[in-house]
DNA sequence: TGTACATCAGTGAACGCGCGTTCACTGATGTAC
DNA sequence: TGTACATCAGTGAACGCGCGTTCACTGATGTAC
C-alpha cells in the first residue's frame, strides 16, 4: 500500500529532520568540530549506531547542515526582498544587505559553517552548489532591476575594468544579464564588502572598536552602494 | 653565573620556539582543531607531558600561535610598506593590500586562525591585543600620510556620516589622527572589503567563479581606494 | 483476506583510536656559601 | 674552589574521556500472492 509506505517514510523524514535540528543546535553551542554523531544520538535517545540508518557518515550530516544553512540564508534574503514594498532601489538593496546580517547574527555558527574557515578534512560535495546560489540570485536580481530602471550609473572616476577581467565571473554575469561588466565587477566588490563586514562583526574584530554596529553597517553599505553607482 | 643561567634559558627559548614551529606546521596541515599537544610532543621526540614544561595548557599554545600570527602578518605588512619607494599614495596603499593577501595565501591556516571562525571554547586573552594592532597601524599610517599630502579628497556624492557614528572607532581615529571622520569611516569599509576579499578567496567562495584572482583583487582594491577618495 | 517473506529501524557490544592533563620520579644543570 | 642544596627538564605510567564506525541481532512494519 502506498499509504502505509509513506507512513514509514514520513517517520523517516521526521527523524531525519530531528537529527539535523539537534545537530544544528549542537553546532550552535559547540561549533563545527564539536559536532558529534554520538552526542546527537544521545540527545535523540537513540543508540549511537542508529544514526547510521539516516546518515552514512559524519560528513554526510555536515553536508546536510551546510545545504540547510545556505537554504536558510537564501530563504531569509528572498523573504526580505519579497516583503520589501515601495521605496528606492537603494532601499531595496539595503534591505537585502540587512537581511544577511540579521540572519548571520541570529545563526552565528551556521554562518561560520558557510562563510568561516573551512572544516578541515571536509570537502563540500557538488550537491551544495545549488543551495549556495540562492542568496546570490537575489542580490543579482536586485542589481539587475536597479540597472534596468536606470538607478545605477557609472560614478565619475571609478577605475576602468582591465582587459584581463573581461571573462571573469561568468556565472555572476549571467545572473546579472544586461548589466555591464564594470557594474558587475563593482558588485563583486560590494559583495565581498558585505560579507567582509559580517565576518568581522561575527568573528570579533569589532570588539572594543565599534559599538553601534547596526548604524555602522548601514553606513558602510550605503557607502558601498554609492560606490556601485546605486544612488536612488 | 649569569652566563650559564642564560645557557639554560637559551635552550628553553629554543625549544619553546621549536614547539610553536611544529605546532604551526600542524596547524597548516590539520587546521586549528587538529592541533594536538601529544602530536607536537611526538614530533619533538618528547613524551607528551614534557610539553607542559613550556605551555601550561593547550590554549596557551594557541595564544602563542595567534600572537605569532598577528606579528607575522604585521611584519609582512610593515616590510612591504618600508620597501615601497616612490610612487603615488595609491600605489603605496595597493602595495600594502597586496602584502596582506600574499601573506594570507602563503599561510592560509594561520590566517584562518586570526580572521576565520573563532576556535570554539577559546577566548583570546588580552595579550593578543597589541600584536593585533600591528597591521592596522600600518594601514592607518598610509592613509594618514596620504591625507596629509592632499591625496585623499571627499568624492562627490558619498553618503554623509550619520550623527550616531560620531564617537565610533576611537582607536582607529586616534591612529589616523588628523584624518576627518568621513574618511576614517570609509577606511573602515575599505578595511572590511580587503579582508572580506581575502576571506572569500581563501575560504573557497571564488571557486569556479574567478580565475585571475590577482587581477580581480587589484581591481577591487583600486575601486575601493577610489571609494575612499584616494586617487593619486 | 490471510499468510510467508522481505525490508527496515533500532539495539548493544565491541574495536581501535587519540586526546588533555596529572603525578611521582630521576638525573642533570645551576646557585650559594 | 668544592660541596650541599635547590631548581628545572624530561620520563613513563596512568586517569578518564569521547569519538566514528562495524556487526550480528531482534522485532516491527510493509509487500506479494
Amino acid at each position: 500500500m502506498t499509504a502505509s509506505r509513506t507512513a514509514r517514510e514520513r517517520v523517516r523524514a521526521e527523524l531525519t529532520r530531528e537529527i539535523t535540528d539537534i545537530a544544528r543546535r549542537q553546532l550552535a553551542s559547540h561549533g563545527a568540530d564539536g559536532l558529534s554523531l554520538r552526542a546527537v544520538a544521545r540527545e535523540m535517545g537513540m543508540v549511537s549506531s542508529a544514526i547510521y540508518r539516516y546518515f552514512a557518515t559524519k560528513d554526510d550530516l555536515l553536508t546536510a547542515l551546510i545545504i540547510d544553512g545556505y537554504n536558510a540564508l537564501g530563504a531569509a534574503v528572498e523573504q526580505a526582498d519579497a516583503a520589501f514594498t515601495g521605496g528606492s532601489h537603494l532601499e531595496r538593496w539595503l534591505t537585502v544587505c540587512r537581511a544577511v546580517r540579521t540572519w548571520a547574527l541570529a545563526h552565528p555558527h551556521e554562518y561560520a559553517l558557510l562563510y568561516g574557515s573551512p572544516v578541515p578534512g571536509y570537502q563540500a560535495p557538488a550537491e551544495t552548489v545549488a543551495a549556495r546560489l540562492r542568496d546570490v540570485t537575489v542580490y543579482s536580481k536586485v542589481i539587475r532591476d536597479a540597472y534596468a530602471d536606470g538607478a545605477i550609473t557609472d560614478p565619475p572616476g571609478a577605475p576602468a575594468v582591465p582587459a584581463e577581467l573581461s571573462a571573469e565571473a561568468p556565472g555572476l554575469k549571467e545572473l546579472m544579464h544586461g548589466v555591464p561588466d564594470p557594474v558587475v565587477l563593482r558588485a563583486l566588490s560590494v559583495w565581498t564588502g558585505l560579507f567582509g563586514w559580517v565576518n568581522f562583526e561575527l568573528f570579533g574584530q569589532f570588539n572594543n572598536t565599534i559599538e553601534d554596529r547596526t548604524a555602522a553597517f548601514d553606513h558602510s553599505m550605503r557607502t558601498q552602494a554609492w560606490m556601485l553607482g546605486l544612488n536612488t
